[in-house]
DNA sequence: CCTTCCCGCCAGACA
DNA sequence: TGTCTGGCGGGAAGG
């Protein structure tokens, strides 16, 4: 009788978290959902919760989500990125070292590393027994601390950092998880485990489309590169969502320029980017300055899906796209445990959300989907 | 072979 | 204590 499993032996790629982000985020994005409960999340998408708390990590690392309580995330949406974004940058500059850039910025109220509703443990030690001995070998070495400095959200945001604050468009993740980690303290195996956490992380990136995988124009290497904002103006009236419909995202913007000089990351920018947490930048302003600095407008354009209360770009023509994801056999191989009416619905504002993404991007090979 | 990275054990944090 | 979070690394799918 458990022959129901049909086929599909199993297809690891319809487990991604690239994928399982994807999900997330249609199933999420839309009017009336303001708050997200952890398991909602997994019985709908259906994964189990571990795989939740991977995706809302780096979700609330870019400022989608905010978590609220227990078991609950509050929606904060697309347009709470670039902000996010913004912060991460001017925070990754300050910790660079205010002293190379003379207007660094104008608001420079003091302002903790964090700039989310994180919270400090401020409760470090209220221990109440202090004259027993200790009850066993109990490690009070910054309990806490120590394992935050390497949660999957910390190392997102340092990693965003990485693309924000340095003029390195191109990394790949081994160098970034050297760069990442504390020093020089290699352990060769304190970069392996960074690197599998940085490939989870990359993925759920580049489902949003905020990064895209490559390859080194030499090397050969993999390697991804930066597609988000690469760096809004901001101005201090900035009360209305930006959003306009003026320049989407620069792809091909890039080869124009073809200094490109120097991609790899030698030892000169893992010395600028030592330190533990915080991200050095190189300050030197000469070089490749020149990059995409002309295209000040660039607004954000998000990943897929744009929500509806946002103003799409130019949503009007599409049927122009072919379609080269069979939907209808996506609904019917995924999950086939849950044939539910949320699924038949969810599935079905895929295609609607595909569809634009798709004509507005028309990019090469976007996400590899099942067949 | 090497790269990618999913699964889920299990240990801290929290109620 | 139980539940919630989420490091962490094995080891298998993918190329």
């Amino acid at each position: 009788m458990e022959s129901g499993s049909k086929d599909i032996p199993y297809c690891r790629k319809q487990k991604s978290l690239g994928l399982l982000c994807s999900n997330f985020l249609s199933l999420y994005n839309r009017e009336g959902v303001e708050t997200i409960g952890l398991d909602d999340a997994a019985s709908r998408l259906g994964v189990e919760r571990r795989r939740i708390y991977d995706i809302v990590n780096v979700l609330e690392s870019v400022g989608i989500l905010a978590r609220k309580a227990k078991n609950r995330y509050t929606w904060k949406g697309f347009g709470a990125i670039p902000k996010a974004l913004e912060d991460l940058k001017k925070e990754g500059l300050r910790e660079t070292g205010p002293a190379a850039d003379t207007s660094c910025s104008e608001k420079v109220s003091d302002d903790d590393e964090d700039e989310m509703c994180s919270d400090m443990n401020i409760s470090s030690q209220n221990d109440k027994s202090d004259s027993s001995s200790v009850p066993k070998s109990a490690a009070p070495t910054k309990s806490g601390e120590n394992r935050k400095e390497k949660s999957l959200g910390l190392l997102t945001q340092n990693f965003v950092k990485l693309f924000l604050c340095t003029d390195m468009d191109m990394i790949s993740l081994d160098d970034a998880a050297k760069l990442l980690l504390g020093d020089g303290k290699h352990t060769s195996m304190t970069t392996r485990t960074k690197v599998r956490r940085l490939y989870d992380i990359a993925n759920v990136l580049s489902s949003m489309k905020f990064i895209e995988k490559t390859h080194h124009p030499e090397t050969r290497k993999p390697a991804f590169r930066w597609l988000g904002l690469n760096g809004k103006p901001d101005n201090g009236s900035s009360d209305s969502m930006d959003l306009s419909e003026s320049k989407k995202r620069v792809f091909g913007t890039d080869l124009t320029n073809t200094n490109t000089k120097r991609f790899k990351v030698d030892e000169q920018a893992a010395q600028v980017l030592k330190l533990n947490n915080p991200i050095r930048v190189k300050c030197e302003s000469s070089e490749n300055e020149v990059e995409r600095t002309r295209s000040a407008v660039k607004s954000y354009q998000f990943g897929p899906f744009a929500p509806a209360n946002v103003p799409k770009v130019g949503a009007s023509h599409d049927e122009k796209e072919k379609q080269v994801v069979d939907w209808e056999s996506l609904a019917s191989t995924y999950r086939p445990q849950y044939h539910n009416q949320a699924l038949k619905e969810l599935f079905s504002h895929y295609v609607e959300a595909w569809k634009s993404w798709y004509s507005e991007v028309a990019g090469k090979s976007p996400i590899q989907l099942m067949s």
